[in-house]
DNA sequence: CATGAAAAAGGACGGGA
DNA sequence: TCCCGTCCTTTTTCATG
C-alpha cells in the first residue's frame, strides 16, 4: 500500500490548512496548475480521507470557554471491559479523546467556561465511564492546532 | 466591555465550525437570514477575533504522521526565566505547547512519524529548552478537535 | 491536465425599518 | 444600527479535447 501523498499534494494539503477557504484559482497560481487540475486533486483528496474537512478556527475565549484542561483517566475497576471513549461521546465538553500507553488510560482535553463547571465535569465524567481522573488546567497557550509540517 | 458573542453569531459561528466552507447563501438559509447579513456578521466576527481564520482539517495518518504523543516538560534549573516556549516555537513536531498548573511547566503535543523520529525530537526538546521531559504515547484517538459546543 | 462556457457565490453600494 | 435587495465581478463546476 502506498498511502503516499505526493509532493504537490502536500502542497496543496499545506495551502489549505494555512487557508482552508482559499479558492482553487490562487491554489492554481501557488501551485502553477490549471484551476480545474487542483480542484481535480483537492477532491482526490477529501474522497481518500485525507483531507476530512474544513473548519472555522475560533478563539475560545471569544465565545466563553475560558478554562481548558487535560483530564487522565483510570477506570475503578482495571478488569472491566472499556468502554470508557464510548460512554464520554456525548460529552459536549469534551473536545479529545485520547487512548494513551502510560499510568493512565485516556487523556481528554476538555474546555469549560469556569472553574465550576470543570468541577461539575470532573463529577459526570466520573460517574458516566467509572474512572478516577486527574487534571492538569491549562494556565496559557502559547499555540495550538499549528500546521503541521508535511 | 461584553465580549458577548449574540445568538445569532453563536449559531453562524457554530455552523462555520462544522463546515469552514460553507456558502454564505446557505448560511443565510440555516440562520433566517439574507446573504448579506450573514456576510456582513461573519466579516464582523473575523474583525473581532471570534473567528481567527479557515483550516483543512486533515488525517495526520494520511501525510505520515502517525505518532502523536503528549510530552510534559519540567525546566533542570527552576530558577532559570521562563522562555521554554519561545525556545520550542521554531520546532515543528510540535503542534500545540500549553503552560499547565501541575507537577510539570508545560504540556507540548507533538507528531512524528515513527518511534526513532521521537526519540530524536525528545533529545532536541531537552537540549534546546533546558527541561526533563515525561512521554506519554497515544495509542489511538477516538476523536479530536470536536466542534465545542457553543 | 487544459480550455471554455454556464451556474453559483462573493463582494460592494444604496435604501429602508 | 442592522438588515435587505441589486448590481457586477470572481469563482466554481462541468463538459470537452
Amino acid at each position: 500500500m502506498s498511502s503516499a501523498v505526493e509532493e504537490l499534494d502536500r502542497h496543496i494539503v499545506e495551502l489549505l490548512v494555512a487557508d482552508g477557504r482559499m479558492s482553487y484559482t490562487d491554489l492554481g497560481k501557488a501551485t502553477g496548475l490549471s484551476t480545474s487540475a487542483v480542484h481535480q486533486r483537492v477532491r482526490r483528496l477529501e474522497q481518500r480521507g485525507v483531507i476530512r474537512g474544513y473548519a472555522a478556527v475560533i478563539d475560545p475565549e471569544a465565545v466563553g470557554l475560558s478554562l481548558t484542561a487535560f483530564i487522565s483517566v483510570k477506570p475503578f475497576d482495571p478488569s472491566a471491559p472499556d468502554d470508557i471513549a464510548d460512554r464520554l461521546a456525548d460529552v459536549p465538553e469534551i473536545e479529545a479523546c485520547h487512548s494513551v500507553a502510560g499510568d493512565e488510560n485516556y487523556i481528554l482535553k476538555v474546555r469549560v467556561a469556569t472553574p465550576i463547571e470543570l468541577e461539575h465535569l470532573l463529577g459526570r465524567i466520573r460517574s458516566l465511564a467509572g474512572v478516577s481522573t486527574r487534571t492538569t488546567v491549562v494556565l496559557s497557550t502559547a499555540y495550538e492546532a499549528r500546521p503541521p509540517r508535511i
